[in-house]
This record gives C-alpha cells, sequence and structure tokens, in this order.
RNA sequence: GGUGCGUUGGCUGAGUGGUCGAAAGCGCCGCAUUCGAAAUGCGGUAUGCCAGCAAUGGUAUCUAGGGUUCGAAUCCCUAACGCACCUCCA
C-alpha cells in the first residue's frame, strides 16, 4: 500500500518507480481519483456542516417550546438532507476505487534493485562453498529418493501431483532438518520461536500482500479461511493493526510450519520430485523494525538463512533479485540459491526480502517513537525463509548422495537423526 | 452448533437520543518549585479529510457495516472479536 500523499508530492518519482518494476504508471488515474474523492468529501460535509447547525437549533427550539420554529427547522434539514445520499455514494464510489487501485500496485523497489525482465537479470553477489567432485554418475534426488523413502506414488494415489509421502529414514530426515533449522533460529540467531495458524481470514492475506492480486496462488476453505502460501502471513500479521512502544523493537519471529501453495500457473515446471509441491514445510523468518534499521536487518536476516547452508556445508549463492523478479511486496530481495548436483544447476531455497513500510501500512502496524506522547510511524517488515525444509531435503539427498545409492547425513544433523548416520536404500 | 453478556482515546474506565471528541484516573509532554531529583502544583496531550500563510474553523471517527431519527457512543439489524455457560470433540 502506498501513501497517497507522497504520490501527490511526487508523482513523477512513483511513476518512474513503477516503470523500473515493468508496471505502467498510475499517478495520473490515482491522483484524478484523490482530487475528486476530496471534492466530494469537501461538499459533503459542508452540507453536514449546515444539517448539524439547523439540528442544534432544532434542539434549542425544542427546549424552549418554540414548536413552530422547530418545525420550519426540520422541514429545511429534510430537504438538506434528500441531496446528500447521492454525494455520498458518489464518494463512497471513488475513494472506493482508489483504494482498490492503490491496493493492488506492487511496492517501490529500492534505489540498488538492478532493473530485469526476468531471473536471468538477476545479480550474482558471492558464491559460498565448492561444488563436490563426483567420481560417479550423479542423480538427481527424484531418482535416488524411492529406493530411500520418498514415495510420489502413494501420495498421489490420495492428493493428486505435488504431494509426497515421506517414509521411514527420510521422514525422520526431514524432521531433523526442520528440527535442525528451528534451533539455530532460536537459540544462535534470537529469533522467538512461534507456532501460528495456518488458516487465516481475508484482512491478514491482504495485510501481507497475498490479496487481493494473488488469490489464484493460494487454497481457500469451504469457511472461507486461506491456507497460508507461507509462515510470512501468519508471523507478520501479529502486529496487524498494532502501536507498539519503539522499545519493543526489533522484533524477530519464527516458525516451523506447512505451507499450502495452489501452484496455478506453474503447469509443467518442476513436475518430478520435490521442487515444487503444493504442500511444503518452511522454517520462516519475520522481523519488525524500526524504519532506520530495515537495510541492516536485512543483511542479518540473510545472514542467518546463509548460516544454515554454511553449516550444512552446502554450496550456494547469493543473488540480488531484479526490478521483474522480485515479489510484489518487497522492496528489495535476496534470493540463496543452493547447489544442486543432481540438476548441475543453483536452486532457490531461500528468499530474503524487505518490504519497508508496504505491509505495515496495509496492516495499519505502527509504533510510538521513544519520548512522544503523540504520532506515530509505520514500522518496517521482513521475510526470508531460514530455510525451505523440502528442497534443503533434496540438497542433502543430492549433495551427500553415494555411489552405492546411499546418503550420508551431514555432522549438523547427527544429533537430530537418533543414531542414523546413512540413508541406506531398501 | 446453542444461550447470555461485552467491545469507548496510548492504557484503565464513566457516559440519561441533543449542551459528548467524549468525565475521571494513569501515562506522556511543557512550565513552576529544587543544587538536582522525587513529591507537589499549573497547563497541554487522538486521528483522517477540507479550508487557511498561520492562528484557527469545519467535518468524520466511541470494533466494522447497514438502519431508525431533525439529531446516535447511546435505539434496531448484521458481522468480527472477547468472556461465561451449554453441547460436541483432538
Amino acid at each position: 500500500m502506498h501513501d497517497i500523499k507522497y504520490i501527490r508530492e511526487n508523482p513523477e518519482v512513483f511513476d518512474a518507480a513503477l516503470a523500473r518494476r515493468g508496471a505502467e504508471p498510475a499517478a495520473q488515474i490515482l491522483l484524478a481519483l484523490d482530487e475528486q474523492s476530496r471534492a466530494l468529501k469537501t461538499q459533503l460535509q459542508d452540507g453536514q456542516a449546515r444539517r448539524n447547525e439547523a439540528s442544534k437549533s432544532i434542539g434549542k427550539a425544542k427546549g424552549q417550546g418554540d414548536e413552530e420554529t422547530a418545525q420550519a427547522l426540520m422541514a429545511e434539514v429534510a430537504e438538506l438532507k434528500s441531496k446528500m445520499p447521492e454525494i455520498e455514494e458518489q464518494e463512497r464510489e471513488v475513494s472506493g476505487r482508489l483504494q482498490n487501485i492503490l491496493g493492488a500496485l506492487p511496492n517501490l523497489p529500492a534505489d540498488d534493485v538492478p532493473i530485469g525482465d526476468d531471473e536471468d537479470e538477476n545479480v550474482e553477489v558471492e558464491r559460498w562453498g565448492m561444488p563436490r567432485v563426483f567420481d560417479f554418475p550423479v542423480r538427481e534426488h527424484s531418482d535416488i529418493g524411492p529406493d530411500l523413502g520418498l514415495d510420489f506414488e502413494t501420495a498421489a494415489s490420495m492428493s493428486g501431483a505435488r504431494f509426497a509421502f515421506l517414509r521411514g529414514q527420510m521422514a525422520r530426515l526431514q524432521r531433523a532438518i526442520g528440527q535442525y533449522m528451528l534451533d539455530q533460529q532460536t537459540m544462535e540467531n534470537g529469533f522467538q520461536e512461534c507456532a501460528p495458524p495456518v488458516l487465516v481470514r481475508d484482512h491478514a492475506m491482504f495485510g501481507t500482500g497475498q490479496l487481493p492480486k494473488f488469490s489464484e496462488d493460494s487454497f481457500q476453505t469451504t469457511e472461507g479461511h486461506w491456507l497460508i502460501p507461507t509462515a510470512e502471513v501468519s508471523l507478520t500479521n501479529s502486529v496487524s493493526g498494532q502501536i507498539l512502544d519503539e522499545g519493543q523493537l526489533p522484533i524477530r519471529l519464527t516458525a516451523l510450519t506447512p505451507c499450502f501453495r495452489s501452484e496455478a500457473g506453474s503447469a509443467g515446471k518442476d513436475t518430478k520430485g520435490l521442487i515444487r509441491q503444493h504442500q511444503f514445510e518452511k522454517v520462516e523468518m519475520v522481523a519488525i523494525v524500526h524504519p532506520d534499521t530495515s537495510d541492516d536487518e536485512h543483511l542479518r536476516m540473510t545472514e542467518a538463512a546463509e548460516s544454515i547452508l554454511k553449516a550444512l556445508e552446502l554450496p550456494y549463492r547469493k543473488m540480488l533479485l531484479c526490478t521483474g523478479d522480485m515479489g510484489a511486496t518487497a522492496r528489495k530481495t535476496y534470493d540463496l540459491e543452493v547447489w544442486l548436483p543432481g540438476q548441475d544447476t543453483y536452486r532457490e531455497i531461500s528468499s530474503v526480502s524487505v518490504c519497508g513500510e508496504y505491509q505495515a501500512r496495509r496492516m495499519n502496524a505502527r509504533f510510538r517513537p521513544e519520548g512522544e506522547s503523540k504520532g506515530t510511524q509505520f514500522v518496517h517488515t521482513l521475510n526470508g525463509s531460514g530455510l525451505a525444509v523440502g528442497r534443503t531435503l533434496v540438497a542433502v539427498v543430492e549433495n551427500y548422495q553415494q555411489a552405492d545409492g546411499s546418503v550420508t547425513i551431514p555432522t549438523a544433523l547427527l544429533p537430530y537423526m537418533g543414531g542414523i548416520e546413512k540413508l541406506e536404500p531398501a
């Protein structure tokens, strides 16, 4: 959500920023609606002022027992009132349209975000770790997995495509990965562990920006609840509508939850394996911070995600997303892409975004600056995966695979594996 | 799923259909007092929009949306949320 005042004062800057994202200019239509809406408001308020004045006089007249004057005034007010609903209706319609357009616009990219159309124009910032050299034919996880407890057929029989049924040591490994990452984020990186709802209402989805534009990406129950596509929704909305004390900031939250995505529009993409599922687990990080610190927090959060990959000794690269590849709510995003030897490529495993006040405005999440009794400011919000559990599982299986089809367990995960040191093919 | 009660400013909490943007207290800010502080006293303390250089004035907002009325924090309806009891159930 954008500040209409800012647009009023900087229409060209606003449109230029939208253009960098490849979005159509919007300032002109917004300002036209804004002007109309305000003109109608004024008109309405003039009418209301006269009505209120007359109504007060009626009260006085009645108090003095002057029934005649009261009747005359009442007639006048009735006349006045007959015209008001029409203006009211117009005003509602105009400001409704204004809100709709405003609510559907993406965030403005930060100045240092590279301009580009799609992922091909993302910029590699750094690379960590050396891809392992294999002395046997490397296989994809979808190839290795079935003998280790990764069962797509059983899942398909009950749920269809893009679901997985994990068994035995494979299920255990997924649990170990989730537990390990949650422990790291809470005990090492200062995030508070949360266990939030995974079903949320419309306004929560609007607050974090999934609605109104991206409803087709998520599942909705027959009751009207949405299944969260990421715990970002639940965690960020925990401060929705609140006025925090400056001293409470920063708030750092994390949660391990299932995430649900319809993957509409990605038909034919990543159909093999665990990469793109309707349901997957993810450890999410969210930070609610003072506006002055959001850029630093962005780096901090990215490092928190990187620390997991380093501990698991998984090679990765850090990408700065270009304007065309960023999510609608982000001002700036770093993606971490893990090396998948089976696919001979780097694949996204974490996405860390700073949203500025874009979500905070939508949620009306504010803080009260220290030492001031009045006045509030919007907080800044950030979110990032720390990390996606399913894709981490893929990365472990592919990077730690052995010639005999077994998979060794990264040292960091051993304490979570209950004595299992290797996944053995059945 | 059923019944009842509730939702007021940063917080607590009054409020008979007109004089209520709303008592009082707390908190916060300023001033006085003090060497300084505490305590005390005095004053000030919501937000959006419109007009205005400004002071200020107008208007809307007492969870939200409808309605009744010349006039609604106050009456009616609906929803959301909270609490209690009942029913059911991991």
